[in-house]
DNA sequence: TATGCTTAAGCAAACGTTTCCATAAGGAGG
DNA sequence: CCTCCTTATGGAAACGTTTGCTTAAGCATA
């Protein structure tokens, strides 16, 4: 039925080994008949069996992205597609296949990727954003698997990452709100479990500080990557005595809830409430107001990790001493959300 | 290094094949034996080695996804992500890996779908919203290689598809706004080689006629999938001389266009223009004003793609006579840029 | 007691590659 | 003319499974 090796070596007069050769290109096959080889291959319309040749190679020319854990919330925003984007395009220019996993629960996570791994399906594989303690990252370091991780580990500084500098990315919102002459400035962040939210605040607290400004505690809300948080933050803020007259939000999905809130009680951005939020999703420029946000190079980042992977793979950059967190530059899109001084009310 | 089923054999002092049929839960196993046997499995951390099982079972479990050409554009839709999740999920729950695949140009979209297929990596594939006339479809077809199609194909109706009734949807769609009392309406359509676009665009004008109103030439304009597209047909409908009062769009990105659009120009929604679009992504609601759309379940799109695709594969679906085009149900969500009736002006 | 059936397990071939080792032919050097 | 090296190719083992065929033992039946 389907045309192998053997087929193609008898219909060329050769052995299976030079016809594996020629697939290959390798160097002491003379001239003719590879030619030979080749279009009998064609003719044939022979197509290698990636099973065998990874069962003898033990190398599947594929990697694995893995999801985080609460898929079911992330996993619709735009966000994670633009990152699969950026992997899966630069994967295939070098020749791999990627392949998506996802577990309802940490457990579940755990097995496909061992299953993965350890069954020898792929021969990598990308973290998404890690939560703070990961069983999976432990897993994958314990076995010496390649992977890169999107994001920051904090347990560990000797992985391969790639990242944005969350701190320096919320430092710089900041400053920019402190520049247009905000002083009480809220933070909305993300689930605390997660390393990004916890960078961000981090750079938040940061810039306030080198500026003097007042750090109060009720200006910072926790929350989801969700626009029923952004809600909820707002009206939290809304409702204070003393409330503030800027904030920088953890996610462009959760500006979004904000804005929707204060549309609903009247109140108008950036003249009530300036925002600046992160990751710049398609969607910020659309808003009414389009919104000021961090652009941190999405796709830019899966391609990166992608690329650092099959790198370690193919063990062409493993020369010790070479950094292995790499930082994605990020910049700030300023728009109508933020484009308003409070102290020319 | 890694432990085999031989190894685990040797230990148990069982033969290979005895731990192969263990692990397949043969009948003819003692329960004895078969305790052993998985003890020691788990005791020496043995993982099946997947190649090793696929070349000789000539099955893969795994099934890939076949983004359409045009990714670039399309991809970063938070319609595909949503798609994939639904694939996905449905595909882990019965075992199976899913791979993505796209390509630069057709000719290289092609290549990766055969030396998937023809390499035997993958058991079967779900192509998303294909041309009207897709070199892949015929490549799959006449290979006899297990697909579905999300979507539609109007060169083969003998495929397995999985579908909205767009046709039904858009003449939802319109029948809402004429029952509001639009009596002058224009369609945004996507592009023409899009079979959505083309048969929302039938959906529309049977809409039209059933209900004696005019269908005018001008008040249908094409275009992308992409908020641009809704900016310039907004321009162009505004300054015609006899506007129309309400637009179908045929996508909620684009409705986005408009809406951006529209607001620059200071008209407001729906009193100025009312509006219904399609596929209710997350971001529908979440504008001002919301946009009334037609859900699709894109989510479920995806589920019974895979849920289809692998029974297929696992042949238990086979019976001739079965129906191979799976429709799944849309409704109408109506919001605030629709909720105006032009008569009560 | 001989026969046949059932159950449990082993042997070995097969899946389609790659790659180490061997070999044959041709040419250069002595 | 013999030896040795180079170049092009073939043979066969190996990768880790599955599975059809065989075997051995135990037991019931005649």
């Amino acid at each position: 039925m389907t045309v192998t090796i053997k087929d193609v070596a008898r219909r060329a007069g050769v052995s299976p080994s030079t016809v594996s050769r020629v697939l290959s290109g390798h160097p002491r096959i003379s001239a003719e008949t590879s030619r030979k080889v080749k279009s009998i291959m064609e003719e044939m319309g022979y197509h290698p069996n990636i099973m065998a040749k990874s069962l003898v190679s033990k190398t599947t020319n594929s990697i694995c992205i893995i999801l985080p854990k609460p898929a079911e919330e992330l996993f619709s925003n735009l966000f994670f597609m633009e990152l699969i984007r950026g992997i899966v395009t630069q994967a295939s220019r070098s020749g791999y296949d990627v392949l998506i996993s996802s577990g309802a629960t940490e457990k579940e996570e755990l097995e496909a990727v061992s299953r993965l791994l350890k069954g020898r399906r792929v021969d990598g594989a990308i973290l998404l954003y890690s939560r703070k303690d990961d069983a999976v990252i432990d897993f994958l370091k314990d076995n010496g698997y390649p992977f890169v991780l999107v994001g920051r580990s904090d347990k560990y500084d000797d992985i391969l990452s790639v990242d944005t500098d969350n701190m320096l990315a919320a430092y710089d919102a900041t400053s920019h709100l402190i520049s247009m002459g905000h002083e009480r400035i809220g933070f909305v962040s993300g689930p605390p479990n997660l390393i990004v939210s916890r960078d961000r605040l981090e750079g938040y607290r940061k810039a306030m500080e080198h500026n003097g400004l007042e750090l109060k505690s009720e200006w910072i809300v926790e929350g989801e990557f969700l626009q029923d948080s952004g809600y909820r933050a707002m009206s939290f803020f809304m409702n204070l005595p003393s409330r503030p007259t800027a904030l920088v939000v953890v996610d462009d999905i959760v500006s979004f809830g904000v804005l929707r809130g204060l549309n609903e009680l009247n109140y108008t951005v950036p003249a009530d409430l300036a925002l600046v939020s992160f990751n710049n999703i398609p969607l910020s420029e659309l808003s009414t107001p389009p919104i000021s946000s961090i652009d941190i190079g999405i796709y830019h980042l899966g391609y990166t990790a992608s690329q650092i992977l099959i790198q370690t793979i193919q063990k062409q950059a493993n020369e010790p001493g070479c950094t292995n967190r790499f930082i994605i530059p990020h910049r700030l899109i300023v728009r109508e959300s933020s484009m308003y001084s409070p102290g020319k009310k």
